[in-house]
RNA sequence: CGGGGCGUAGCGCAGCCCGGUUAGCGCGCUUGGUUCGGGACCAAGAGGUCGGGAGUUCAAAUCUCCCCGCCCCGACCA
């Protein structure tokens, strides 16, 4: 008996509170000298991960707290929706990944073992379907879902923003095993859901993305993203209809361009020096709408003319779709197809294949470059001037012009991807042989879907959106501990007294606490620590206030302090919740 | 992989251009004392292969070359 009294002691000591003076905590005072992204400095200054290469973090006791709260509900949220939690191997036999063609695929990110033929695993699709092929064989066995919360390695070429792009991160990935297309979509809107959830748990702001799941072989795809500085793609968002794409396929509405009424001669203008189109317009005095830009690329060996609506920017992505791989051409290129240097070159007298953005469609008098250095033509009439001119969307959507759905402002800015949700089909079963038989006894590859959430991401996106010039800003849903208990003077024994009893209360209550008792250090470190890492509930054992019976019970994320009388505290902090 | 920046005590930095005592400063750390509600004070200490190697020189943190590491921008990103 007195044995497990000594034990349980000891677990929720461990477990559940934690005294400062045992602690591990490193906090830092000052910004480090290789943090730049917010998330990246307090994750650091509150002594949640450190560095121990590029790309490559350690968790802190505090910092893996919190990877447990959000691991937790993630596991929470998968296994509401019948996920299964696998525990695999980052270890996995090269061969493995050569059966689907991936140690090509990957190149250079995927992480080589050199003295065995092993690979660290960058993903999961490759083992889970090793598991499902001659196992998982009837349709009565399906559907699954698979998944596992656990660390992939990719040989990044640039990490970057701390824990957000790392060589080794925290993934949860799962995978759905179907029967036929109409039950992957119901595994698909599952995971749909169960993401909603989580992230929404988790208290991030973030909006969906459709994307095409390019070189995994899917179709249908979402991607949850969080807007963010240190992000690495740029999307087009609308608040008003949760409107979202990759600015490389988004759209908007744009002023159409108006034909006007005659046409003039085309004429000839010398524009010495004159090179960008707000040179142009300021030279001419006219609109940037009244020039058609062009720029050279190079499709298949042969050169071809772009032409976009003033300042316009051509959408690369939006031209291979039209052209296939495309390159700019180069400075001497450009030379020898027009005859002219970039900054004055134009569709009259243009050898090529001309292709122009739609808004450019039927206008007349309009401006471009002469094929002659410093030249300009004026009175450009598209229908009889540029008559080969093929015309596409081209362009590149630019923040304030309307959403294409509901005509409000569109946003455009970086964001980091949180979340990924695609169709895979059967592109791995097949490569796999990972077959089933259905109801008439006929052999098909198993119908997969993939789902996969960056833990770290989470965490770091939530400081990004959750933290103010002291520190970070916990919920209770993520934070380490609940409550971060202060003695400011833990040499009156009066204070530590009442300290230690809240502490021990607290603790029975099964509050997570983290309890201040350095004895050596003034009141203000104590403070700035405690803003610095952002517990939802301060509580302060101050000598003056105690004197009258009462404690300090702040609230991190409003600053909002008042005094409560010391009975109160315990039950305030197991009711409060943010 | 291209471009830029940085590397000096645990952290943040000065010194380098223009070579020359014992390599400094702030914070942190140790010991003793005072203080105790917003990053206290006094006193005494500990702590350095100046990223590594080679070279120039009577002499290198400082000049030259090579290498390594980290950060930022770009390319890349199933």
């Amino acid at each position: 008996m007195e044995i497990f009294r000594i034990f349980t002691d000891r677990f929720f000591n461990n477990k559940d509170n934690m005294k400062f003076t045992k602690a591990f905590i490193p906090t830092l005072k000052e910004v480090p000298n290789d943090a730049i992204t917010p998330s990246h400095i307090l994750m650091l200054r509150a002594g949640l991960v450190r560095p121990i290469g590029a790309g490559i973090y350690s968790f802190l006791p505090l910092g893996y707290k919190v990877v447990r709260k959000v691991s937790d509900i993630i596991r929470e949220e998968m296994d509401a929706i019948g996920g299964q939690e696998f525990h695999l191997p980052a270890l996995n036999p090269r061969e493995i990944w050569e059966e689907t063609g991936r140690v090509e695929a990957f190149g250079d990110i995927l992480f080589q073992v050199k003295n065995r033929d092993y690979v660290l695993a960058p993903t999961h699709e490759e083992i889970m379907t090793f598991h499902a092929r001659r196992v998982v064989t009837s349709y009565k066995e399906l559907p699954q879902i698979w998944y596992q919360i656990q660390t992939k390695f990719r040989n990044e070429a640039r990490p970057r923003s701390g824990v957000i792009r790392g060589r080794q991160f925290l993934m949860k990935d799962a995978y759905s095993f179907d029967s036929s297309k109409e039950n992957l979509n119901k595994s698909y809107d599952l995971h749909d859901g169960a993401y909603r959830k989580i992230f929404d748990r988790c208290g991030l702001k973030y909006f969906i993305v459709g994307a095409s799941s390019g070189a995994m072989g899917g179709s249908g795809s979402e991607e949850f993203m969080v807007k963010s500085d240190a992000g690495e793609d740029t999307v087009a968002y609308c608040e008003a209809c949760g409107y979202a794409a990759n600015v490389e396929v988004a759209k908007s509405k744009v002023q159409p361009l108006q034909r006007e009424g005659e046409s003039k001669e085309v004429y000839e203008i010398s524009t010495p020096d004159v090179k960008s189109i707000d040179e142009l317009c300021a030279f001419l005095q006219i609109d940037e709408t009244k020039c058609a830009k062009s720029r050279v690329y190079i499709a298949d060996g042969l050169p071809v003319l772009v032409l976009m609506a003033g300042n316009d920017e051509v959408n690369e992505t939006k031209l291979e779709k039209v052209l296939g791989g495309v390159r700019p051409a180069h400075p001497d290129e450009l030379k020898a197809i027009t005859g002219a240097d970039a900054g004055s070159i134009g569709p009259v007298g243009f050898e090529g294949r001309i292709i122009a953005d739609l808004r450019l469609k039927d206008l007349n008098n309009m401006f471009s470059g002469a094929n002659k250095n410093d030249y300009h033509i004026g009175g450009i009439d598209f229908m009889r001037d540029v008559t080969g001119a093929e015309f596409f969307d081209l362009r590149t959507v630019q923040s304030g012009e309307e959403c294409p759905r509901c005509g409000k402002p569109l946003e455009v800015f970086t964001a980091i991807e949180l979340g990924h949700i695609f169709k895979l089909g059967t592109k791995y079963s097949e490569a796999m042989g990972a077959l089933f038989q259905d109801e008439k006894g006929e052999e098909h590859p198993i119908i997969m879907g993939s789902y996969g959430i960056g833990v770290e991401r989470v965490i770091a996106c939530y400081i990004e959106q959750h933290n103010d010039e002291k520190g970070i800003v916990w919920s209770t849903k993520l934070a380490p501990y609940k409550v971060h208990l202060l003695a400011l003077n833990m040499k009156s024994e009066l204070i530590s007294g009442t300290a230690n009893g809240i502490y021990e209360e607290l603790r029975k209550a099964g509050v997570e606490v983290l309890f201040d008792d350095r004895s050596e250090v003034s009141a203000g470190v104590k403070f700035n620590d405690a803003d610095l890492l952002g517990m939802p509930v301060q509580v302060i054992i101050g000598e003056k206030k105690l004197k009258t019976g009462q404690v300090e019970f702040k609230i991190r994320a409003t600053q909002e302090r008042r005094d409560i009388p010391l009975e109160e505290v315990v039950k305030e902090c197991v009711n409060f919740e943010f």
